[in-house]
DNA sequence: GATTAATAAGACAATAAAGATCCTAAAAAG
DNA sequence: CTTTTTAGGATCTTTATTGTCTTATTAATC
């Protein structure tokens, strides 16, 4: 239950990889496939994605490739798998209005909230920075 | 991300309902789906596991049906969902110590293992008497 | 004991989501 | 203008979810 998704791990260790080198350089899609063991074109999808929602640069061209949008301290866990996943949302009805048949007095629906208030922030206190140095 | 199924949705409003009738009484599946809005044959096999699991007790025949198996402040929110989705698991790599290609130095494990118990714990908290108190 | 009313068990099916791959386009560098 | 690299889009396969249906069992009642 409540389980990551390759996609989302493929993205952590994508970043994590970014975060471990050099500030300023660019790295290729197949070097951080190989080191990470992640399936290439797969990881290609995601660099895209996380392009879009602003945590990496991307480079086209010779010496080309991906680096980090802003300094691994200001980039965290919380951040890398809501870009990739959604939102954290331990129920839809949380999201959805109509999508509770039970509101407005389902009872459950405070715990799935506070579930989600501490999931979140559990992973927004851990940064990028932090998991990079404990590797 | 780390949504519950549909089939853990339908399993707390199934028990739910049978913590609110009266003790002693089996309720058969045909009500429960009907009250609680679930599809009758998917909540009847839904049901078939809670009993597996003994969380609940059946009848078969006449007067049959289905009721708590035991007190409903002796039930928690986290039994019911891991009685039908399994284990809490936000990572796979938590689980099978062979399925983490970085072990034993994968960084992101130890946030995995806080978030599983925090989970857990915020699950285990929940009684279904106190659920079913605040319907 | 036959009938009736209920769940149990297992097979099956449809839909959705996950986990990719591949091809062509665009951009940047040499 | 050629090469190298990512971008974007289409497509495909596999797995999980969300069910349904049919045939046992089991128990109560007539």
């Amino acid at each position: 239950m409540m389980e990551l998704t390759r996609k989302a791990e493929y993205a952590i260790r994508g970043m994590l990889y970014l975060a471990r080198t050099e500030e300023g350089q660019s790295i290729m899609i197949g070097e951080i496939a190989r080191e990470m063991q992640a399936p290439q074109a797969f990881l290609a999808k995601i660099f895209q994605v996380l392009g879009d929602k602003g945590l990496i640069r991307s480079y086209k061209g010779q010496g080309g490739g991906f680096a980090l949008a802003r300094p691994a301290q200001m980039i965290t866990l919380g951040q890398i798998v809501e870009a990739v996943e959604g939102p954290i949302m331990p129920n839809t009805c949380l999201m959805d209005d109509s999508a509770c048949a039970f509101k407005p007095t389902c009872p459950v629906h405070p715990v799935w909230r506070r579930l989600q208030a501490v999931t979140k922030g559990i992973l927004e206190e851990v940064s990028l920075k932090s998991l990079a140095q404990g590797m």
